[in-house]
DNA sequence: TCCCGGCTTTGATGTCGATCAAGCGCCCGC
DNA sequence: GCGGGCGCTTGATCGACATCAAAGCCGGGA
């Protein structure tokens, strides 16, 4: 086991010393000492897909670092219709500061690992910790660009570039060496096809079909509908509308 | 320069003592100390309407506060196909901080007035005002909801829906009283046709035409294609499909 | 005053994705 | 092994919005 000396994780609790919320997430703003209080009022918790994470007008009093597993965000008009208005993956951070109720829903899509803390512990991180407001204005920030991204995509590809685009979001997320060198990559879709809907403005109908023609055009391969190989990331780019 | 001692105004720059953005904007966070340096480094624009602020993947090394008019901030895919992003209002904060280029184009979608500073003075202020980098965070994040919102009404309503929530998105934001207990509003459209349908994921025609359905079924009054008359946002609320 | 150009409206037609409707494959419990 | 449910695919039809086309309005300049 590779426990990294040159950090001092003598100091560390035993639970953040590996892990991702220290090393590339918010945590990764804080000293030692917050460590150790932010761990005692922590608690880490395993999830199953389809759980609610936080509900649409529910108080918000607690937050939570991604350690894995995919969450979704989505909004629910009154008749039902229903958009997933983002995607986090670990190690994000979870949750929307500055407001007593939420306006959106949280769901576990995948199994999902969290680590969580009251509301009071995040304002005193927040009061204390200058790199901490830092680190959460840089994720909201990209957040936005995310979300400006996806506008993009809804009010103005296609479906079958919807779907495409869809493909290299997540691919990008799931493996970026392999996706950043147009070579191929594989994963499995931490989505639905009812989901991918969601996502993206469609029917499960016109997702799916748009699936089976990349599949016979040659540009993806399907397993078990879960699993994608994405056999050449520049085709799929191409298909996306950029 | 006759700065009046015998007010507690005093120490504040000429030309901020009136200014929006330090009575709700970013400025509000700054001391007077602040503001004199701040004044020294900054400079008022007026701007016409049309007129590029921020070029896609330009490098960004200016930022500003609206001091009045609407920014436009937009996505340009290859082709041409166009989607407006984020609508900015006085006194809005008008930049990407951590960033060295920009992913969007800003555009002034009316006569605009803005107060703009160097780089170099926001990462000092950022540094130096714990307040500052609040704000910043706040207006994040509610940049965040809006555009989450309007994910939903890019990827879910149908075009009818889509207009009457623009109107009433508009509305909100320029007679923010009316808008709120159901009455009667008027307000100039701070966007053509054209833009109204970028930012809707729609065609020209396509908004032309429910303007007038609006219009003929006595929702609202248009008055030389500009001027919006909402007899009653009830009923224009109800449209939008909530 | 008249004319020109840009913005907007209105109409006719076409098409992409939604809707409606089966059917398939897989997992799970019995 | 068998039945049933769920997630997914595939096919046929429909409708909302795009596209193509033309005409109206309005403001500005000669």
């Amino acid at each position: 086991m590779n426990l990294r000396q040159d950090i001092h994780n003598s100091d560390i609790p035993v639970l953040c010393q590996a892990c991702e919320a220290r090393h590339r997430g918010l945590c990764g703003a804080l000293e030692p000492k917050q460590l150790v209080a932010l761990s005692r009022t922590s608690s880490r918790h395993r999830i199953h897909p389809g759980a609610e994470l936080i509900g649409d007008s529910e108080n918000i009093d607690s937050f939570s670092n991604i350690l894995s597993g995919v969450v979704k965000l989505t909004k629910t008009l009154s008749d039902g219709r229903q958009q997933i208005v983002g995607l986090q993956f670990a190690p994000d951070f979870l949750g929307r500061p500055f407001r007593s109720e939420s306006v959106i829903n949280a769901q576990a899509a995948t199994e999902l690992s969290l680590c969580s803390f009251p509301k009071s512990v995040l304002e005193r991180m927040i009061h204390e910790s200058p790199g901490f407001e830092r680190r959460l204005l840089r994720q909201a920030l990209n957040e936005l660009d995310e979300a400006r991204d996806w506008m993009v995509t809804l009010g103005r590809k296609t479906a079958g570039e919807k779907v495409a685009s869809f493909l290299v979001r997540i691919a990008r997320n799931i493996d970026p060496e392999a996706a950043a060198n147009g070579a191929s990559a594989t994963f499995d879709l931490p989505l639905t096809r009812a989901d991918i809907a969601d996502f993206l403005g469609l029917t499960i109908e016109t997702v799916s079909r748009q699936l089976t023609k990349l599949r016979t055009e040659g540009v993806i391969g399907i397993e078990n509908n879960r699993r994608v190989n994405v056999h050449n990331m520049e085709r799929l780019e191409a298909r996306s509308g950029r």
